[in-house]
DNA sequence: TATTGTTATACTCTATAACTATA
DNA sequence: TATAGTTATAGAGTATAACAATA
């Protein structure tokens, strides 16, 4: 048993339609360790997070790695493919899907490069930039909807906290 | 395009082996919107974090799911499998593929009920108990390892805020 | 030789739907 | 009829490995 590789179980449940994976809890459970556990803490705050980005980009078919996708290649202009996928943290074949979602979906062009003829540079397309403009200005919302029980002082204590990880 | 279903990507990305996902960075990433958004900073510490529990259990061969499910079981005698799944978030089909992992593992036994015959209660085993502590101690200590970067009260604060979510 | 993009393949996790047996 | 557990099936996401073209 010792060493096996195993390769996921880091999903975050989404209810995605109206299965019945979202019943009504049984009352007063007992988390014991968990609730101690800044790891769980932060799993559970994830999940409402991303349940509530799904709702509101819900028309608009897009996934968060698409959407973080699509603002790095605005601002990381002549971004190339195996970057992004670096900075997303995904390998390379993984990648490939991801860019030709965003290239189907016409969000996203690749563009050969003079220089080096094995490289694809990625660029929002029109299309891409004015729906990402709209993606932000849902997201933004969503991110204050979503953290609306906190103070602008809590907020800014908060991203600072996270980010000593 | 509109309504579309979407079931998945909620993933967050964990380095498995040593494949080419976790290279360099390029230098000088420009993040644009992400750094303002909580949803964006939550899931890199989660990240982070993850990265970490899977190095810490990683010979026990146990996901995060198994771990807490472990604890709800431990903590609330008597717990249904259908209950488990609901508190975890998950569909009853799902459940079953974890209690049958758990039990598999020799971790975790159903029991079945005197006064009515469809449900099982989950039970650890000993072996599970023995494992279970030996979780939690690991667990302990890695997530005081993550957050070690904060003081105990940041750590309160922290946590406090999390669960306003 | 190393790197970029690509394809093939497999694995894990999740969901929906339908079935069985109970209640 | 409704519920608990179960099984079958499908879909999304990821990974590794190998390949071609290029550097």
């Amino acid at each position: 048993m010792a060493g096996r590789r195993q390769t996921a179980s880091r999903v975050l449940p989404r209810p995605s339609g109206r299965g019945d994976a979202f019943e009504q809890w049984p009352a007063d459970v007992e988390f014991g360790v968990l609730r101690e556990l800044m790891g769980y803490a932060l799993r559970r705050a994830q999940i409402a997070i991303y349940e509530d980005f799904f709702a509101t980009v819900e028309d608009l078919d897009i996934t968060p790695p698409m959407f973080s996708s699509m603002v790095l290649i605005r601002n990381n202009p002549g971004l190339r493919q195996s970057s992004l996928g670096r900075i997303v943290g995904i390998a390379r074949s993984g990648t490939m899907t991801l860019v030709d979602r965003l290239e189907r979906a016409g969000l996203v062009q690749r563009l050969s490069v003079p220089g080096d003829r094995r490289v694809n540079e990625l660029a929002l397309t029109d299309h891409g930039n004015t729906v990402l403009d709209e993606l932000i200005r849902r997201i933004r919302a969503h991110d204050d909807r979503v953290s609306a029980g906190l103070t602008d002082d809590e907020k800014v204590t908060l991203r600072a906290l996270l980010a000593r990880f």
